[in-house]
DNA sequence: TGATTTTTTTAACATATGTTAATTTATTAC
DNA sequence: GTAATAAATTAACATATGTTAAAAAAATCA
């Protein structure tokens, strides 16, 4: 917990007020490698996570059973599946654990009482979602413009940890690529 | 100008004070069609643009000389270049007009200036933000998951009115495929 | 440690999309 | 209205990536 105010405190001032405020909506929670969060289908996503320890991934799996990864997620990331927590529908996503985690688990009603109350807090949040928006068109450029190997690329220089954590496959998902195609890059790199 | 207190009426309440203060940091712009707005390689984007009525459009011109475009913008969207608005580096994107049109012209100070005085338009702009990064994680997730022809039917389905205005390399473009690929679709449909 | 399961690699072949270039159609300018 | 220019289509061929299947390597488990 004390870790998830040292990460707020880099950027925002979090006073005894908020701290205690904060401390009563939110809730750490243990999951184990595979441990599932949220799952397609299921009809709403309240919960939005940030992660102390270990790596999630969101993903869909498609009519084939192929799936695609939308974000993996590490210390001091957030994940959930934000089409269906922002976009108030059903989840589209799964999200589950990559390895044992340690994550704080927020929920969308509190947290909208909280940026009512501490308005920086909101700000902090704003900015926040602002390169996340930042992020994703960068993506989107990404997959526009360049090709499998050269995202393979983009992908282990901007995610270097991700390499030894996701599995081969994980990473062809995020890619948009099969796992064969990543193997015959990466051989030839 | 009023146009634009309509748009923000319909989701926020602007008050008289909120309403001259915007009025006074604001500026309305007329634009001939071809007339570009950002340039890649700028040093800096400072500016947002909502657009009142034309379409404009967003995209990356690459080594090859291909473009790659991240966004088209008809009435009531916003536009600009977000990477470097909100990452505040030079330019990565060129914005331009597909046709004549009247755009309301914000920058980036004035507004951080609005959001500090006026806390419930912060709030408004947070949850657009927020739509928009729904909208770009279905992009990312379309990119991943269809083939060509199914992104176009998607395309049309979201932007009936794109088809009208935007050429067919612009669409092409959007879409990460060939002018020519984008034809093969269109005629087998 | 050895057996089982999971993951990665390899290879032959298939397919969607790209490339080049020519032709047709539509738009713009005089 | 005609000429000039821009855009869209078509076609032959090229290439990146997908598919299927098998083999090799690595990880897990008893």
């Amino acid at each position: 917990m004390q870790d998830f105010f040292e990460y707020l405190n880099k950027s925002v001032d979090i006073n005894d007020e908020a701290k205690s405020f904060i401390s009563s909506v939110i809730k750490i929670r243990k999951f184990k490698k595979g441990d599932v969060l949220i799952t397609q289908g299921q009809s709403e996503v309240l919960n939005n996570y940030f992660v102390f320890s270990g790596c999630l991934r969101s993903y869909v799996i498609d009519k084939d059973g192929t799936d695609h990864t939308v974000q993996f997620a590490i210390k001091d990331w957030w994940i959930s599946d934000y089409m269906a927590y922002y976009g108030k529908g059903e989840a589209i996503l799964n999200v589950d654990c990559l390895t044992d985690c340690i994550v704080l688990q927020t929920d969308i009603s509190s947290i909208e009482k909280v940026f009512d109350r501490f308005p920086h807090i909101e700000t902090f949040h704003r900015k926040n979602i602002e390169k996340s928006f930042v992020r994703l068109n960068k993506r989107i450029l990404n997959q526009l413009q360049l090709n499998a190997r050269d995202r393979y690329l983009n992908f282990i220089d901007d995610f270097p940890k991700m390499e030894s954590v996701a599995k081969n496959y994980h990473i062809a998902s995020y890619l948009g690529i099969t796992k064969q195609s990543l193997s015959r890059i990466r051989t030839q790199k």
